[in-house]
DNA sequence: CGAATAGTGTCTGTGAGACATTATCTT
DNA sequence: AAGATAATGTCTCACAGACACTATTCG
């Protein structure tokens, strides 16, 4: 039996932090179905040039948002009869963090594109609002034992200011004790020798940054950030 | 642009305890490619029928393994063109997991089948070798945290059998006050009344079983079971 | 010197693991 | 009664959070 045609597309979750909240990445579409609408970026995967989906996620983070080297993971796939109206469809969905930094330097053509906090999102097509859901639990249920944060701190980063990250990704405080004996552990960071951040009348801080191993994997902590 | 054809199927890890030791269903293919060997259960999404990707895998365990109402979750999703001869393709592969009663009374077409320790596989064809692997690090480490090996362990069971199966599926010892006091926290299990099991010259002990709500999700826990 | 934030020392409460004890069955 | 395993009580150690204190800068 010759296998039924179907639509198999990527789709990207790219995320960063502004203004203290998560903001998801939304193009304007510029082809039906849904053209002109506020979307995920994704597009089809091209057996042709794609070694893999995640190829095809990295060549969309490229292609649409000239961004590249972030920290990339699969999410989930999504698919259905429903989803797109084109037909039964299948989207792999990729999640993908960058900070503010990497975004002014790399992200020319995103820079003033249509970041939205993803607590509150228009109504979206596709199924892309439940896809960045999924998303937002993974990255909040990571930051509790991993150094996904850190992915979306420019770099370097005081101590303070990466907990700042932690705190607006998990929409609470943490204790700044735990906090500090928490990344000694996770040993992901390399201090920047002599690098100081002095803004404001009081003592600087140290700048750290993530050690060359983390760039583009975590760090897993053993036991939590909080009980 | 059109999209570019190309393979969709959904693939199977079907994993139960037996002999002390995780093991994998694996199924002779009747059909090319690699007719005659040994495979994960699979097949292509049919897109007439099934309303998902999910739907098919529950499908495929109807169709295949005669079983139904098991646990099942998402695992990943695995592509590239050089993981199936028939050309570029893409499978989403899920885990389920059985026990061995559950197996006894509805698994007839499989009980006789071909199961394999994962820690001790032949060479599979396609990447099934990595998809197991990735299958298996999934349970691993959600045993950590989570009452899924409580799907493993036939109904009614006892907390030491229950504890033997934790046990099994990590590959190391548990300390039984912090299993009993962790079952307690997890408040997944129901006594079942008047329910024990004498099985030799001794204490007998209480039988349990999954509280309903439980049978087709976990129940997480916050610090886990080892530091 | 005071204000402000960075960073550290130390106490305490909670929870996991170890050990000891009690409970309940068979032979 | 002896032996075996189930189940529980209690001690201890490790770790997260709280609090207090020191450090370093600017004005």
């Amino acid at each position: 039996m010759p296998p039924e045609p179907l639509i198999c597309t990527v789709d990207l979750v790219l995320l960063t932090l502004q203004a203290g909240q998560l903001q998801v990445l939304l193009l304007k579409r510029d082809r039906e179905p849904f053209a002109g609408a506020l979307a995920l970026p994704g597009g089809y995967v091209h057996t042709g040039e794609d070694q893999s989906c995640e190829d095809a996620a990295l060549r969309v983070l490229q292609d649409k948002a000239g961004l590249q080297g972030l920290y990339l993971e699969q999410l989930a796939t999504f698919s259905g009869p429903g989803r797109d109206p084109r037909g039964w469809s299948v989207s792999v969905a990729y999640l993908a963090v960058v900070d503010a930094g990497t975004l002014d330097a790399q992200g020319a053509p995103v820079r003033a594109a249509h970041w939205r906090p993803v607590d509150r999102l228009p109504a979206l097509p596709f199924d892309h609002g439940r896809i960045i859901a999924t998303a937002v639990e993974r990255v909040r249920g990571k930051s509790l034992y991993s150094s996904l944060p850190a992915h979306l701190c420019p770099a370097p980063f005081t101590l303070p200011e990466l907990q700042a990250v932690y705190e607006a990704v998990l929409g609470e405080t943490v204790n700044h004790v735990s906090f500090r004996r928490k990344m000694g552990e996770l040993d992901c960071l390399d201090a920047v020798p002599g690098g100081k951040r002095a803004d404001g009348a009081h003592r600087p801080a140290q700048l750290y940054r993530l050690k060359q191993e983390f760039r583009q994997r975590l760090r897993l902590v053993g036991r939590g950030l909080k009980a």
